[in-house]
DNA sequence: CCGGTGACTGCGAACGATTGCAAGCGGGCC
DNA sequence: GGCCCGCTTGCAATCGTTCGCAGTCACCGG
């Protein structure tokens, strides 16, 4: 007895002998799908000797056993990134309801690393992955999924349709924040874009020309500018670039938060002012949004709810066993613009 | 061969038959350590052997024997608070040189949450643990430290000099912010602290209350105040507090980065303007520090850092097998007052 | 009274690696 | 020529669970 304390590490043996019965037995006992198993006055007596003993079942000689670890890989480009921490909770959170854990990896923006990195989560036997560094054609991706192992896409997804997915309704946002600037009255609307090879990148793209399109409004030749990756220094470029050679643009939307808040840099270093002289409106609604000078106006979406879903689609595929019949869910959170102070009529 | 593919994973057994020799052969040819016990020619055919089928040891399955997990439990309060992103990419990438991984788990404040998270993590066999959630006196850290479980603290550290901790030179951060303010003109100085149950909290106070008496200027009743948690609804409320003591007060020094938020939102609700009636010092400086509205004047110290250097600590001791006899390290990391806009001299 | 059935429990073999021990082998030395 | 030694390698146990299989026992129905 060691109350408060913290004992050494006992075994299944130790409480078979405790309680007089086999270790099989013990283990039948323990486990709730094997429990009616054993007879009531058994279990009584097991159940008392594993609480005694304080015994608690050993993880990894399970996991050789049964070959599943109770373990999910997850790889985020950088935990750095204000998206992923909320993200993470709800991952974390999700998985430790149904008593699983996870092992993070980044890649760090290069995103074929995830393969290197995978072999890392493979040796460690995760049972399935929530990746969140898919590209729009995304071999390793592909691999993976035809190798069978379980794969959730989160935030970004590749073209394969095979591989479930959870993301931003990066259209409706889009279009929610055009709208709202042509409401404005903004008639000279840029768009500083993330990468093409990421469907963040790509559908946002896209859909800012239809939606300037439904309203009757052009996108000249370099007012629309993707940057190499969705960070402030390219937001900084890339705004840069833009506000030069179309000096009459009253409001820009930025590929996501972080190029907004270049975007204000550039603002800054053109002598312009945010947002009495340009309009700008981010996208992800990331921590201390509100707290930016000046604050942003930005799509929001539930970051949390993001990987709780992730793991909720995960855990049905793993349950299932494989990929079953139905087709791969595509899940697209509901988008929300939030409207603060980066944003105002045109003078 | 599969090559770009993944393949279904390959057991030591395998590798063993295709080289031509015992399985535990290909385990002394595979393991660094025992290399040297196995000719040369064997061992070429082996490492062939291995490569050819892309084999890669199970981590699972090795833990179960040799009891070492290669994993370190790490313990935060929640990773969605700014401080800890970057330290866990200290952490995450430290680990990763010596082919450890982190498991991470949350106690959201609740401090006690700790020991039946600890349960999870040594289920899962952890071979170490970084806790970021250190109290002043802690009795789960002490029976964790009796237990002999390798513990490293960070961030935050309890009284008990037996267990290692790297934290920031609270003392010096705070001593450099006093003096800076005092330099500035500022005679009514007024501290909105952390939870006296910090070693954060406690450290900066006393220093507070040092340096100010160093400077000769008094600590008034109610001009130093303690928070209920490092939040930014905390430093609202008890930056309201004491503004409405003491509107005499022409500076905050804040508990940390998050209550320096606070204090501005206070300051914005009495009806005061930050710097020009108010400056306002941090601690911490988090991600986004300089963006905020004012930026944020406050102690820098690097995060990532901390990590790496408690992994490096933690190793040691793992290495060694035991505290030894040396005492237990208590890294403090320098400090460095970054000055933005959120300070000013007194009207 | 006997065969069958069902409920429990025990037995022992996995899972995939590591490691102490011992055997085989060749060479050097006396 | 015999002995010892060191270098390689194989053997088999082990880490702590889980699970298929089989055995025991009581009870029930014919």
């Amino acid at each position: 007895m060691n109350p408060g304390g913290v004992s050494t590490s006992v075994t299944l043996r130790e409480v078979a002998v405790r309680a007089g019965v086999h270790p099989a037995t013990v283990s039948r006992a323990l486990n709730p799908q094997t429990q009616q198993m054993v007879s009531s006055e058994t279990l009584e007596r097991v159940l008392e000797a594993a609480r005694e003993l304080n015994y608690r079942t050993n993880t990894i000689a399970r996991s050789l056993r049964t070959q599943r670890s109770l373990t999910v890989g997850v790889v985020i480009p950088d935990i750095t990134n204000p998206l992923f921490p909320r993200m993470m909770r709800g991952i974390d959170d999700a998985l430790e309801e149904v008593q699983y854990a996870s092992l993070v990896t980044y890649t760090d923006g290069r995103d074929e690393r995830l393969l290197e990195r995978f072999e890392l989560l493979r040796q460690r036997g995760v049972d399935g992955l929530i990746v969140a560094t898919a590209r729009h054609s995304d071999a390793v991706l592909d691999s993976l999924e035809r190798s069978g192992i379980a794969v959730v896409q989160i935030n970004r997804r590749s073209r394969n349709k095979d591989i479930p997915s959870v993301t931003a309704d990066d259209r409706a946002g889009t279009r929610a924040a055009v709208e709202y600037l042509v409401e404005l009255g903004h008639r000279h609307i840029a768009h500083i874009g993330g990468p093409q090879r990421h469907s963040t990148g790509r559908t946002r793209l896209a859909e800012f020309r239809s939606a300037m399109r439904r309203a009757g409004l052009g996108v000249p030749e370099g007012s629309a500018v993707t940057g190499r990756s969705v960070t402030i220094q390219e937001g900084f470029r890339v705004g840069r670039e833009v506000l030069a050679g179309h000096p009459e643009v009253t409001a820009i939307l930025a590929g996501n938060d972080l190029m907004a808040l270049g975007c204000y840099d550039a603002l800054r270093s053109a002598g312009r002012r945010c947002p009495q002289d340009v309009s700008v409106i981010g996208f992800n609604d990331m921590e201390f949004a509100d707290r930016f000078d000046p604050p942003l106006t930005t799509i929001h979406f539930d970051h949390y709810e993001m990987g709780a879903a992730a793991v909720e689609i995960l855990m049905r595929r793993l349950r299932s066993g494989g990929p079953g019949n139905q087709p791969a869910a595509r899940l697209e959170l509901d988008t929300e613009l939030i409207v603060r102070a980066s944003t105002a009529p045109p003078r």
